[in-house]
DNA sequence: CCATTATTAGAGTATATACTCTAGTGAGTC
DNA sequence: GACTCACTAGAGTATATACTCTAATAATGG
């Protein structure tokens, strides 16, 4: 694996693990075992690695929240939607934390970002309609629509912090993908009143799967 | 003014600003035009100054946000809840800006914040009932509830952070009161499907009274 | 007035951070 | 074997950060 790579592939997993704030280029050379020089030869600057790791991310949602077309949606693609997003809010879970530093410390990030939560928003607002259209959710009118997406998007975007902030009780709060899809029980509570009677018991049961235990969870975080 | 307050003051002024990770404590003495020594007279630490911030944040917010006891609630007393807790975001917003990293920098924080959240969601979960009592939403059994009263907690903690990076034109984006009180156009939103059939439309109306203008909005920011 | 205590200045410290510079090394090519 | 060129090491720099120490100055109470 090119150097290049090994350091985006490291800078993740630390800034993942620690937050980009704690996380100095000495420590992703160290932790490569490679010589701070050699770092800044592959990247100008740190902006720049959050910057890349920021396009990776970008792409990998943008694919996975690809417009569904015209055809309506039946119940299992809204929950491959939902659990494609949270796959990829894990993955690149350092991002949503401090964003605003980021955004403050690189322009085109910034710019970026903008676009992207853009069409974000849009493909929600999209797959909206497409669930109304396959009668799992009951048509909104337009300006409704959008603050409807705009809500979903505030969850998912803030369930993960909701975790290590006001849930956990270790000291560096560690996290689990299983925990964090628990935020789909988060959305599917947003969407239920909007499902339409006959799908009604079919979401609940769907939104069960994902229910916070009360009992111990066992979870352990992976990369 | 005492020393020790104009240092909480011009801390919270300062972080608001520019958030707590670009803020050093050589700034804030260099604002007030005092020594850092005479700064670490009065604080031990900066985790101490962002404590006692945090202890009036929680004061301001435990206040307004006071368990409605067991009368019901009016249209007025809810807009007059969220109004309130805007207010106190508004006036911490440095706060829920990487709060992650705060956190970790203070075991205190960390627990405190956990049962400050916890309040809060249990007053929301009150105020719906009272909001049931009332006439206006309609009661929905426990769990559902919660759920939902975490979803308005998620929404209005991160609406600044969704203004400020997906929404913001300018460089350091900055903010607004009114801007920021948009939020409660979403937060009734998320409502609205509760709302009983007689009060639809005075919600509407309320809501209304929020809706983020699409036509130029010439807002300045105020400490 | 004197003694004690609260407050302040200001220079200084140890450490970290982002980043640079120079001098290579090694694999491929002519 | 000389040349190139992508790549790497490692020491080093300027600056910032959180924080300390000493000594001086107010403020206060008896």
């Amino acid at each position: 694996m090119k150097t290049r790579d090994r350091i985006l592939q490291s800078s993740l997993q630390l800034f993942n693990q620690s937050g980009e704030r704690a996380i100095s280029t000495n420590h992703i050379a160290a932790e490569l075992a490679i010589s701070p020089g050699n770092l800044y030869y592959h990247f100008r600057n740190k902006a720049d690695i959050v910057y890349e790791l920021f396009l990776a991310y970008q792409q990998q949602v943008d694919y996975y929240l690809a417009a569904p077309g015209s055809q309506p949606l039946v119940l299992a693609d809204l929950a491959w939607y939902l659990e494609a997003v949270f796959d990829g809010l894990w993955q690149y879970r350092f991002f949503h934390r401090d964003l605003e530093s980021l955004l403050d410390a690189d322009p085109r990030l910034r710019a970026g970002y903008g676009d992207f939560t853009g069409r974000c928003l849009s493909a929600i607002n999209g797959i909206f309609s497409q669930l109304a259209s396959g009668g799992i959710i009951t048509p909104r009118p337009e300006p409704l629509r959008s603050a409807m997406a705009l809500n979903v998007w505030l969850v998912i975007t803030n369930w993960m912090a909701y975790l290590k902030t006001a849930h956990a009780t270790e000291e560096p709060a560690v996290l689990s993908l299983a925990e964090l899809k628990q935020g789909i029980y988060q959305v599917l509570t947003l969407e239920l009143p909007h499902v339409t009677p006959e799908y009604r018991e079919p979401v609940l049961a769907l939104r069960e799967t994902y229910r916070p235990g009360t009992f111990c969870q066992a979870a352990h975080p992976s990369t």
